[in-house]
DNA sequence: AACGCGGGCAACCGCCGGATA
DNA sequence: GTATCCGGCGGTTGCCCGCGT
């Protein structure tokens, strides 16, 4: 964790590094209430963060399934392919790359690829018939790229809805909707603050497997995750806060 | 041991496009 | 048609850390 500076001052906005107490009321809202508006989240979830900054860190750092540490050799070859053909289009890598962040894909090819494939271009064009450099650079180029992964979890609440409506109906129509949570706080009519730390890392458990009957005919849906459930059982409960 | 430097990475900034009123 | 809001995206910044001298 990069230390930084604190600005958390009355109204100020904080910027900065995020701590571990700010990641887990972050993590703690979301997983309860979704992301419904960026802007507003972080006057109910009770942080000094613009909605921004609360986004990127959902996204980059704290959402489910999200990939850290080294990258492979495969994934690293499927960015050098990828960036011959869509140039600086981070996003859209990031969908052939489960669990990785355009950010950090864009980071890994500033700090280490980029480099690789300049040099590679380079020897290509100094040695072109070398046989060996042909072959290697063949190699990359024909890695089966598999099809960008659609990802609920880059999505709005609403997309993620649509989401899982449209997978349970290709499904089979199974009724799988899940049981709500008992809520002790009503979204809409009370602002979502902690009153302690106590409490903040008590609600890393609000949402717990058992609060939810997952549908047994889908594995991957559960790797869909808590926080499409959350998004869903905030849809069923409070319905559409777009609409409401 | 102290210092400088560069790499790595998290986070910020500004712009853009889509949605809505 | 226009203004505003919001989310998403890519470029950039700035801090920390490890390594070399």
């Amino acid at each position: 964790m990069v230390k930084t500076p604190s600005f958390n001052k009355n109204g100020v906005i904080k910027k900065g590094a995020w701590s571990e107490d700010e990641d887990n009321k972050l993590r703690a809202y979301i997983q309860r209430y979704g992301h419904w508006n960026w802007r507003l989240l972080p006057e109910f979830a009770g942080l000094s963060r613009s909605g921004k900054s609360c986004r990127l860190r959902w996204m980059n750092y704290l959402r489910p399934n999200i990939k850290h540490g080294n990258f492979t050799t495969e994934e690293e070859d499927i960015i050098v392919q990828l960036h011959n053909k869509l140039g600086n289009k981070w996003s859209e890598m990031a969908a052939y790359l489960p669990g990785r962040s355009d950010n950090e894909i864009k980071n890994r090819w500033h700090t280490h690829l980029k480099k690789r494939a300049q040099v590679g271009q380079r020897v290509l064009e100094k040695e072109p018939d070398n046989a060996n450099n042909k072959e290697k650079f063949v190699k990359i180029s024909e890695i089966k790229l598999q099809q960008p992964i659609e990802s609920p979890l880059s999505s709005s609440s609403s997309n993620l809805l649509s989401y899982f409506f449209n997978r349970s109906n290709s499904e089979g129509s199974v009724e799988v909707r899940p049981q709500p949570v008992e809520h002790t706080h009503n979204f809409w009519t009370e602002p979502f603050l902690w009153e302690n730390d106590s409490i903040i890392s008590s609600c890393d458990n609000l949402f717990l497997p058992t609060d939810l009957d997952y549908p047994a005919f889908s594995k991957d849906m559960i790797m869909v995750d808590e926080f499409l459930w959350s998004s869903l059982n905030s849809f069923l409960q409070y319905g559409d806060p777009f609409i409401n």
